[in-house]
DNA sequence: TAGTGTTTACCGTGCGGCAGGTAGGTTTAA
DNA sequence: TTAAACCTACCTGCCGCACGGTAAACACTA
């Protein structure tokens, strides 16, 4: 494995458990078997690195679902897709939760990237209700609203879940979906 | 005001904008024109200042809330009065972000006592939905699951919501209970 | 293929600063 | 007179980070 990457996981475990502002630099080169100034050989600074590990986690998760995501034309399913894809990941391990937590630790320059991020998903999800809502499929509430709900539900769940049985993972997303389609849509009266 | 209070209050901004770990006794002390040791004469540890926010937080916000809510005999009724009085709470102030933020840097004595609380709102969420289920109103979800996605709706609130736009909260609370409870009663097929 | 730069990956050390917390004395109010 | 409320000054320890090295790998010539 490539030093970048071993410095990157350790450094994710780490903040996971301990909190980033509670997890000094010595502690990382510790646990990797490196010196501290032999960690600033890799990082110029201790935000870069949890930057890194953010965009990181940005990139090789929640990117490529959005991606996927806007080619499906039809709202509800992609809804629906995203919102599968998007609880898994949250089952998946809970290292992405380092990029909600500390996420407020970056610096302005690159919390703003970070944030973009963000933006995008919500769009996603907001765009596909209030299209739902414009072929009457889905009831007149807020959308806005709406699309906060739905990514709360799922970011929540790291901070409950039991990583150690993953086996209710997809249980777990077949309720969020449940809920939340049959929640915005309109119903039989 | 008492000194305790205005100590609760300062400490309490200080912990919202920077982060508990990010703000220094120091600082506190003279934000309230108190000198650190003048401080220390009130709070014995930086850590037992973050409990009593905290405990205090959920004294007056959300125990009041459970044991009401427990009088309602009607699960459904229940359920909605918590719901609406839980988001209520979420977009009074954001100082309530606090007790959910923070509680992982407590000592493990002190957040012994703020986990209790968060377990009985689980089961008075869950045990609502599951007296629904046994009467034939809810669906055959999940009731665990479905109780959090509810309580991490209403939580992530704070994540987004603009303090100085609070005249959509009541809006805000109407479209969560809408989409929670129409996402786990049975629909007419 | 030996000789020569150059880059890469580290280490030991130390510094400046600030954090939490304390010892012990002083003021204030009842 | 006494207890609570406060202050100044200080200790200790750690943290992020920088500096100046070194040894090995690599690259390029002649």
């Amino acid at each position: 494995m490539e030093t970048k990457e071993k410095i990157y996981r350790t450094a994710s475990k780490l903040f996971l458990e301990q909190g980033y502002d509670n997890t000094p630099m010595s502690h990382i080169a510790r646990e990797l078997g490196l010196s501290k100034a032999g960690l600033y050989h890799h990082y110029p600074s201790k935000e870069s690195l949890l930057f890194d590990i953010i965009d990181y986690l940005n990139e090789t998760n929640f990117i490529p679902i959005l991606k996927e995501a806007e080619k499906i034309s039809d709202p509800e399913k992609r809804l629906i897709f995203f919102l599968r894809r998007y609880s898994e990941i949250m089952t998946m391990d809970a290292s992405s939760r380092i990029a909600v937590h500390e996420a407020g630790k970056l610096k302005p320059h690159h919390s703003k990237i970070v944030k973009q991020n963000w933006r995008k998903t919500f769009t996603l999800i907001k765009d596909a209700m209030s299209e739902m809502q414009a072929s009457g499929k889905a009831k007149e509430i807020s959308s806005t609203f709406a699309a906060f709900a739905a990514i709360g539900m799922c970011s929540w769940t790291y901070y409950w879940f039991d990583y150690s049985r993953k086996e209710s993972a997809e249980e777990l997303s077949e309720t969020f979906i449940e809920i939340l389609l049959r929640g915005i849509t309109k119903g039989k009266e």
